[in-house]
DNA sequence: TGTACATCAGTGAACGCGCGTTCACTGATGTAC
DNA sequence: TGTACATCAGTGAACGCGCGTTCACTGATGTAC
């Protein structure tokens, strides 16, 4: 039998200094998350998650990516493929959503330039980039799909931005979740023209 | 005569802190940005800040607050009253154009949450979100400004980020004024309806 | 099954660092008379 | 104009801190025979 579900000295140290990583970002923000933190929270010497992370870097790295890809599992849980404004907005709302309840780990993920030299990282990124992009491609088969997609990613990603810092309304997540979808609708009934059009 | 325009020892401690704090933030980023180092390009005793800033948080807020100043001083500038999409696009231009000039500023404006313990730095928050609102609410008087309002801010403030993050292309000015003037635009030629009104 | 060995995850002492902040001080400037 | 004094911006030594990282090590596990 392969060591597969055994424990080696610590059992699974790599996974326990994320974890780790994960609870400090969330209760200390991004400024907790240092390697000796990291260790003492996993009950490990300071020096132990070196065999595991070449350095802080890569600690932060491993968190952004995991990071990214609970990102993209959130928004297909909330509609696979969306088609209508309402389903658009349903991905909008578990976005903006996913920044407001992890907010230290969306910042990080985001709000730092992205580590080149972490292949997982870069991957992630470009995964969530590239899903992101394919979700409104979907919703607008017909339309400019690259200006257009950016355009949604924008919105969305701005909008979890103010809400995490403060600029709009967080009391409940319906709150969030009504300006969240008022502002994906408003995208569907903007005048065609400012206010020139309206004389 | 007053001190008015004279010196007194080292003249205007406290600009000079914020100008080193400036200089700091773009060439380090902002975890350069220390009392210590910001008294060490100051050319003063480490201790000498703390006659003009109570602690390090506040220098950091004083920053943010000169942040919000000049960036409205910089879309007053970009057009003041915009009407049609082009001038709406210019405002949005220079809005993403300001992020990118001063990327670890507009980190810190925007990445951290806003200290309410910095009177300035909550009033100078509050005005730029006014300011932005009172654009869009000028450029659409007839529409349900509040959401729209949001949109419209969410969707530049999101693509600032986007571009700063490495999601969009930011090779040069022209490219990054080109994909914000056409996201800004897709918001006025979105379908109605997404794809099932094309079937 | 038992022994000898190789591997390598985790240890713990130690390094040098820069940080924020305190404190008693010094000395240049401004002011009252 | 000159002197005595008050103010307060800037000094410099000192504190305790947590950090990232190195290094030689130990000791549990897995493996070859």
């Amino acid at each position: 039998m392969s060591p597969a579900s055994g424990t080696y000295h610590h059992g699974d140290l790599r996974a326990a200094c994320l974890r780790a990583a994960r609870e400090l970002l969330e209760e200390d923000g991004s400024a907790g998350l240092s390697l000796r933190a990291v260790a003492r929270r996993a009950g490990v010497s300071a020096t132990a998650p070196y065999r595991h992370y070449a350095d802080r870097d890569a600690l932060v790295s491993a968190v952004a990516a995991q990071g990214y890809r609970e990102l993209a599992g959130h928004l297909a849980a909330a509609h696979p493929s969306p088609r209508t404004p309402d389903e658009l907005a349903a991905v909008a709302v578990a976005y903006v959503r996913f920044a407001l309840d992890r907010p230290a780990l969306f910042r990080v993920m985001f709000a730092e330039p992205c580590d080149p030299n972490s292949e997982e990282r870069v991957t992630a990124t470009a995964a969530i980039s590239e899903y992101v992009r394919g979700i409104v491609r979907g919703a607008f088969p017909g339309a400019d799909a690259e200006a257009l997609s950016t355009t949604v990613w924008a919105l969305v990603h701005g909008l979890a931005f103010l809400h995490l810092d403060g600029k709009l309304d967080t009391s409940t997540p319906d709150v969030v979740a009504g300006q969240v979808r008022a502002a994906v609708n408003a995208l569907f009934t903007v005048p065609a023209a400012p206010s020139q059009a309206r004389g």
